[in-house]
Parts: structure tokens; C-alpha cells; sequence
DNA sequence: AAACAGGGGTGACATCTGTCATGACGCCGG
DNA sequence: CCGGCGTCATGACAGATGTCACCCCTGTTT
């Protein structure tokens, strides 16, 4: 018989975490041999166990998914990464796979999913979710420039303009432009509508 | 030996289900007889197999997890409901608590706790995660009125003030009023710093 | 009966935003 | 080397929004 699978969970809602141990080991072949609750954590039991495959959420508290995937590629090159999300957004689907993710799935896969897709991924292949990709090739790129994106996202918290000129180090009026043309680009009706837009599409 | 504790799980992410499954599973005296991955579902198998205890996560696709609470409350007075969710807001533990529900925990809990839960639940015990309880205590009632929370609801999409009106089939001017009111009472600059609060609090 | 809180509304005003034109600067690809 | 694009800025204007004062009506409390 083959060498099992050994794999690093990194996910910050304990039970989940749990509950996706008992799942994985109730599988052939895969072996759990490390947990993280945080980027840091995941990274740092990457580094102690390496192990073949690191299956990290999107969410985690200090980095995010995508970060620690580049960080164990550049740390680790013989481990490979996938990550698990709730939110299956266009954008993070792209980031994650420009950074070498060898899978990307949302969590309304079934067990059955997770696990061929562990073992396609440790192979060397790369699985992603179909109707993720449908969407994410549908959806294209975000529209919007990088200075656009960000004024945007300090916008997110509905502060008024001056606030987010002060934030961004710039003056109002051209904060104004900037949300203007994001707002325009994403066909809303002012900045507020243009977040939402953007948050559905992981623009932000 | 006595009879296992028969558990209905509803849980909108399927590889979430099957996780929690899994766990629960390991569990001695507990016996997951039905799943659902909606509200609906949820009610129609609770119905079908009259478990002990349903499990339900808070946010599912129609009917949320206190919604379905009430139902099952109604209809099948000896089964007793949970809420799991991801987003503590004590907010909605408020509503839970006033729907009968005898647990509220959130997914950061070990396994270990979520099964000494069901347990005390079965048991007509209540338990709620006390970081939680000390949140919901500390946080108070929503300040807002009944219409001003509805109103500021609407205003949750960065839609214009017209368009609010129409909605909740008032004046611009009225809409404007309890925008305005709702904003001072919750010490926001505008509106969507509004919507911002009160959605951390659970209020909307 | 009076006082009070909430729902719904109007009008006026000051300010905030969105929009547009315009200009400067630096960088990159043709 | 020119043109396009992104970045940053200014100024002007219209329309949207926030604020306040004051109105009416209803149900509850005192």
C-alpha cells in the first residue's frame, strides 16, 4: 500500500475545524497531521510538518488564505495548497490560482468532492470547482484601477469623503473622482451600491 | 444503557453538514437521523422524523435558523431546537433566547462543547456560549424603533433615498427622518455608517 | 383629560456627493 | 517621440442627503 496523504487544516471556527478532521479521516489514505486556527499558526505547521497538501479557508484571522498559499509555495515548494471557502466570489478565484492554488473549492461540495479533489491536488493536479470557474470566467476581471479599488474599499465602511481623503492621503475632490468613476465602471448609482458590487465580485 | 439522542442537523454548506455529521457521530448517545440543507427541509424532516434535538445553523437559504425554531417550536412541542452559526451578534441571540431556543453557540466552540450541548438540551437544560451572553448583555436592545430598523434595512444596498420610499411605501421626506434618527442614535455619521453598526449589533 | 411615544408627513436650509471639464505629471508601448 | 492611461488635483454646478422645526393622528399611560 501507497504512503498516505498527510495534510495541514487551517480553519479558524474550531468546530469546523474539528468536524473537517473527523471527515478527512474517515477517509483512506489521508492522513491529518497538523491544524492551524491562523495564518501564522498555518504557516508555522507548514514549516514543522511539511506536509503534502495544505487545505486552508479563505477567511483566517491574520492573513488570508491566498497569502499563506504564496508564503508555503515559496517556503515549501513540495507542498502544494487548496483553498475551502463560504464565499465563492469571482475575484478570490483568480487570486488564488495566479498564486499557484492547486485547488479551489466552496464549501457546499460534498465529502466526496473534498477528498478526491485532497488527492488530485497532491497528484499534482488542479481541481476547481466547475460552476466557481463558470462564473469566475464569466464574471472577468475587476474593471476598476488599483488606486480605484482602494478608495473604494476604505469607502466600504460608509465614512464620508473627507475621511477617506484623509485616509488615503489624498484631497476630497479627487477622492470624489476616483469613487465617481469606480461607482460608473460598476454601473451604481452612487459608492455605497458601487461597494456592494464590488464585495459580490471579490473585487475588494 | 438509554436511548440515543435522535439529532436533526440543518446546515446550508454540504461539505459543513457532512463534517458536523461526522463529528457527532463519534459521539456515544448521539444518533444524526436527519439532515437539511434548507429551512423548508429542515421543517419537513423534523416533521418526518421527530428528532430530540435540531441543530440549525442561522443562516439558511429561505426560512433562517430562528424562523425555523419557531415552526418546529410550534409544531413539534417536544423537540428541542439549537442555533450554530458563524456570526455571534448578539443581536440574534436576542431573538433566539425569545424563540424558545434552548442553545445558541457559535462555530468557534470544540466539539466537545457542541456535544455537551445537545446533550443539556435534550435534557431541558438551555446553554449559550457565556463569551456570547457577555456580549448580548453588555450590547443592550436596539435603540432603533420598529420602522426605523426596517427602513434602515432597505437602505442596506446603498440604494437612494427614492428608492427606499418606494419600497417601504413612504415619503422621501419621512425616509429621510428616520434615516436621520436611526444615524443619531447609533452615533453614525450617515446612513451607511448606520447600516454598518447596526448590522455588527445584529439589530438588522 | 392630559401627557407621551410612535408613525407619517411637509418645507426649508446647509452641506455632502456625483458629475464634468480641464490640466499637470510620469510611465509604458508602439 | 507621441499617445494613451493612470494618478492627482481644481473648480463649478446640480442634485441628493442630513437636519431641524413643526404639523397631524393614534394608542397608551397617568
Amino acid at each position: 500500500m501507497t504512503e498516505p496523504i498527510t495534510v495541514l487544516l487551517a480553519e479558524d471556527e474550531h468546530l469546523i475545524r474539528s468536524a473537517l478532521r473527523a471527515l478527512l479521516s474517515l477517509e483512506d489514505g489521508v492522513d491529518v497531521v497538523a491544524e492551524a486556527a491562523t495564518g501564522d499558526e498555518a504557516l508555522a505547521m507548514a514549516r514543522a510538518h511539511s506536509p503534502d497538501v495544505a487545505v486552508l479557508d479563505l477567511q483566517l484571522p491574520d492573513l488570508d488564505g491566498i497569502a499563506v498559499a504564496e508564503a508555503i509555495r515559496d517556503a515549501l515548494p513540495g507542498c502544494r495548497t487548496m483553498i475551502v471557502t463560504s464565499h465563492g466570489r469571482p475575484g478570490y478565484l483568480k487570486r488564488a490560482l495566479a498564486s499557484g492554488v492547486g485547488g479551489f473549492l466552496p464549501k457546499t461540495v460534498s465529502a466526496q468532492v473534498l477528498a478526491d479533489a485532497v488527492r488530485t491536488v497532491h497528484g499534482g493536479g488542479r481541481y476547481v470547482d466547475p460552476e466557481l470557474a463558470a462564473e469566475a470566467i464569466g464574471a472577468g476581471d475587476s474593471p476598476l484601477t488599483a488606486r480605484e479599488s482602494d478608495v473604494l474599499e476604505l469607502a466600504a465602511e460608509g465614512a464620508p469623503v473627507d475621511e477617506i481623503a484623509a485616509r488615503a492621503a489624498l484631497t476630497p475632490g479627487t477622492v470624489r473622482n476616483y469613487l465617481s468613476s469606480a461607482a460608473s465602471k460598476l454601473s451604481a448609482a452612487n459608492r455605497h451600491e458601487a461597494v456592494h458590487i464590488a464585495r459580490k465580485h471579490g473585487w475588494i
